[in-house]
DNA sequence: ACCTGAACACCGTTCAAGT
DNA sequence: ACCTGAACACCGTTCAAGT
């Protein structure tokens, strides 16, 4: 067939592949991708020179979309990082299965490391140090990134507690089961961040 | 050959080996393994029915063997907590690449949902309320692993710059670079989340 | 530049066959 | 029970060849 009039592929179109993939079956291949796109493996190759994980990243940006770090500049920094967060969360929550994969990839695009410019001038006019405030970013966001684990694997097996003792049992028992166990931990969790992170602010002002 | 007079494979052996190879390659084969044990593929198998995934918890098992939750029996619960945290750290920590082996797969083992227990009990004693002491447990585990992922992920590469704005590049360049970086982001993470946790306690007293 | 078609080395898993 | 040897379907990637 040769060149066709029109380019049938861009790397729009590989990634929506990709992630639509993704969402359905929990994963994607390269034959497969290309099979969903009604064209031929290497195809894909030309558009995507770096293969599988150069699409794992057009994946990454797809998500990462509705990740609102906006919030920063038009809220007290301890509300915006409650909304960043929640953002965070949902928009992985609406792919679980591509968590798994965007997890262990290395992020490539160095576009992506501009999104933390009003995370990062946020926490500057609250008054964290200099020296903290890459800290405090990758904390949040290694909490973020777990949570959305946790949040994508499947329901613990409960079966087999006979190593489980009393503790254990009735924290179990009492705890929330399906997504709303997932939800708690996540919402406590960025409570207590948040409130040790005012704290540790407060501290430094007295110094 | 048939039937060995001593079995050459044994599920420890098998563990180990994939450990070694995750340690040494960054991950491993079911034929690697097979080579590395000086035995075919299919014997593998045998010890190993569900395949390269109960491999993979074998290899889960070694590396959270070092987790010190025991540190709960014998002193405060923040002070265990610090312990606790440190230990998750420094065990995945001492296997990096197994870190992303074993993040995307479910926890199949019940016997390491027993490793919970002391922790339990402990926030228990500690005044936490029953229905939230899994949610505290979760969102902990949730920041362990993902701190572990990020200390086991390249450097972040600071090339292209021409996105980042002045607060961000300020943060950046005051930030400490290599190994230091992650620890710096688990302590303040760590810090932040046992402060958040204590002031929690306290309100709850206060009902 | 953009796509096809065919190939390569390799993967995870299975299964009959041996002792 | 425990291991061998061979096979199956499939993967990621490459490359010459077409227009």
């Amino acid at each position: 067939m040769g060149r066709p009039r029109v380019a049938l592929l861009d790397r729009d179109k590989i990634g929506a592949a990709a992630l639509q993939l993704v969402d359905r079956d929990g994963d994607f291949t390269m034959p497969g991708l290309a099979r969903h796109l009604g064209v031929q493996v290497s195809s894909v190759y030309h558009h995507v020179p770096a293969g599988r994980a150069e699409v794992i990243e057009l994946v990454r940006v797809l998500v990462s979309h509705r990740i609102d770090d906006a919030a920063f500049d038009r809220l007290p920094w301890d509300q915006a990082f409650v909304v960043w967060a929640r953002s965070y969360l949902d928009a992985f929550s609406a792919h679980p299965a591509a968590v798994r994969l965007l997890a262990t990839e290395p992020i490539r695009d160095p576009a992506l490391l501009a999104a933390y410019n009003p995370v990062a001038a946020g926490l500057c006019r609250a008054g964290f140090a200099d020296d903290e405030i890459i800290a405090v970013i990758t904390a949040a966001e290694s909490f973020f990134l777990g949570a959305a684990l946790d949040a994508s694997a499947p329901d613990i097996i409960a079966g087999g507690r006979d190593e489980i003792e009393a503790d254990l049992r009735r924290a179990l028992d009492a705890a929330p089961s399906g997504p709303a166990r997932a939800k708690q931990a996540f919402d406590l969790g960025v409570d207590a961040f948040v409130a040790g992170l005012r704290l540790r602010l407060r501290h430094d002002c007295a110094d």
